[in-house]
DNA sequence: TAAACCTGCAACTAAATGGTTGCGTATATC
DNA sequence: GATATACGCAACCATTTAGTTGCAGGTTTA
């Protein structure tokens, strides 16, 4: 198995949580109520989002309130980096211009 | 099907597939060289990264050279900036370092 | 102590994933 | 025109995923 922070992000619902639990932690609970889905369902996505080491808990009572790792996200950020590279270049970007040209004449 | 950009670099295969197309075009059977693995399993993941929208075609005979589109990966980039609020704030940080205190006095 | 609550875990299901092999089509070469 | 090459697509298979329901354990409260 992978457990990744790219596969932590691949779920449109754990991206959610994610951004959920950036802005505050959460329990479960209060999570499950900010979707249409049951507590079991969000607590397998933070299952998952713990395995990948991007969220943290911190236990509160029969409560158990869940955060985003950041620095964890960082590291998208930093494998990004690669591409930004190119993206920042003027020179490629004409160059992807004129490759997109290309490719337009020679189209299915 | 989602069939958007975080899908696609969800896995390693397609990450290494898409830094390869932003470095140069190439064709699918050039790209199975560089794995172990058959031509057509390569074809599935461009199949999903064209699906995605993040590689482009451009027929040169009977050969198809793809490349990458950094716009699309500008949009992972845009969806870090809600995180990238937090980790460029010292305060948010600082905040960060008290939980995670607060969360080893509380571990299992 | 008993009852209520919050949570994680196991078992199950339907669908998606990542890989395989085989085939059809279009292009290049002889 | 015949043959070889490059590719996409369909069928198939094993594994993973995302969701469900049900249950057991710890904590709070009466």
């Amino acid at each position: 198995m992978k457990r990744d922070v790219f596969q932590a992000i691949a779920d449109p619902t754990r991206r959610a949580i994610l951004v959920l639990l950036t802005a505050q932690a959460m329990t479960p609970n209060a999570l499950a109520e900010q979707f249409q889905m049951s507590r079991q369902a969000v607590s397998k996505h933070i299952r998952i989002l713990r395995e990948c080491e991007v969220v943290e808990q911190q236990k509160a009572g029969r409560e158990i309130y869940y955060h985003s790792r950041l620095d964890k996200m960082k590291e998208i950020d930093r494998w990004l980096e690669q591409f930004r590279q190119h993206w920042d270049s003027r020179f490629k970007q004409l160059d992807q211009v004129l490759t997109n040209l290309k490719a337009k004449q020679n189209e299915t």
